[in-house]
DNA sequence: TTAGCACATTCGAATATGCTAATATTTAAA
DNA sequence: TTTAAATATTAGCATATTCGAATGTGCTAA
């Protein structure tokens, strides 16, 4: 029926769910740049930058450009930063209710 | 620095990245159900489905309440519809991007 | 107390993922 | 055309995930 969706719903939430590349994504929220701003951005080694990206354009999640031997990326649909804020207000309410719990607790 | 907050993030997206799960908690999109319910509803085996609401359970995005020998799942946090409303609109986007190339290169 | 649902847990095999190190490709400039 | 910088790709290992089968636990009714 549906299945298909949630199939690649899931595909696209798999690609959001390393912490890698949330910062790649998170660092291209005010546009593009290139690949070694954003291992610099996010210390993370080149081979190590550009596997994520590639699965990242490979999802269609970003998309790039070419400036002479740079490489430019950006968010394909920019509005996938706000479900990623959504979910972070989430896990804020997450931790608050971890508190209270806490302080409940004692 | 704010590596902590992506590892959690990444976390809760590794729990929505799964079809069934998804599909799980776009049955719960209109309130509470029972394991059995869920089960029906997704047509996922019993050992499976509870396999699922466990993970759901942990990660803090269902909450649970029993009622005789049955457990009522709902979601913890119904805006968490709204962040993947906006993945499945981009999945469209995507989608649609697609077809417009697929009748461009013809 | 026992029988029988409703639900949870454990185990093992298959598959997928992330990382590092090494190597390749592309481009620009000398 | 050689060299160096920017980026991509591949191989291989370690770890994680998914699923079904089997088994365990909690509740209710008789």
């Amino acid at each position: 029926m549906d299945k298909k969706i949630y199939e690649m719903h899931a595909e696209i939430c798999k690609t959001l769910a390393n912490p890698k590349r949330l910062e790649i994504i998170d660092a291209l929220r005010d546009g593009e740049k290139n690949v070694s701003e954003l291992a610099s951005t996010a210390k993370i080694n080149q081979a190590n930058i550009s596997q994520h990206l590639t699965i990242l354009r490979q999802k269609n999640i970003v998309s790039t450009r070419r400036d002479g031997s740079h490489i430019y990326y950006k968010l394909a649909y920019p509005e996938m930063i706000k479900a990623c804020e959504i979910i972070r207000d989430v896990l804020q309410k997450q931790l608050a209710g971890n508190t209270r719990l806490s302080k409940r607790v004692k």
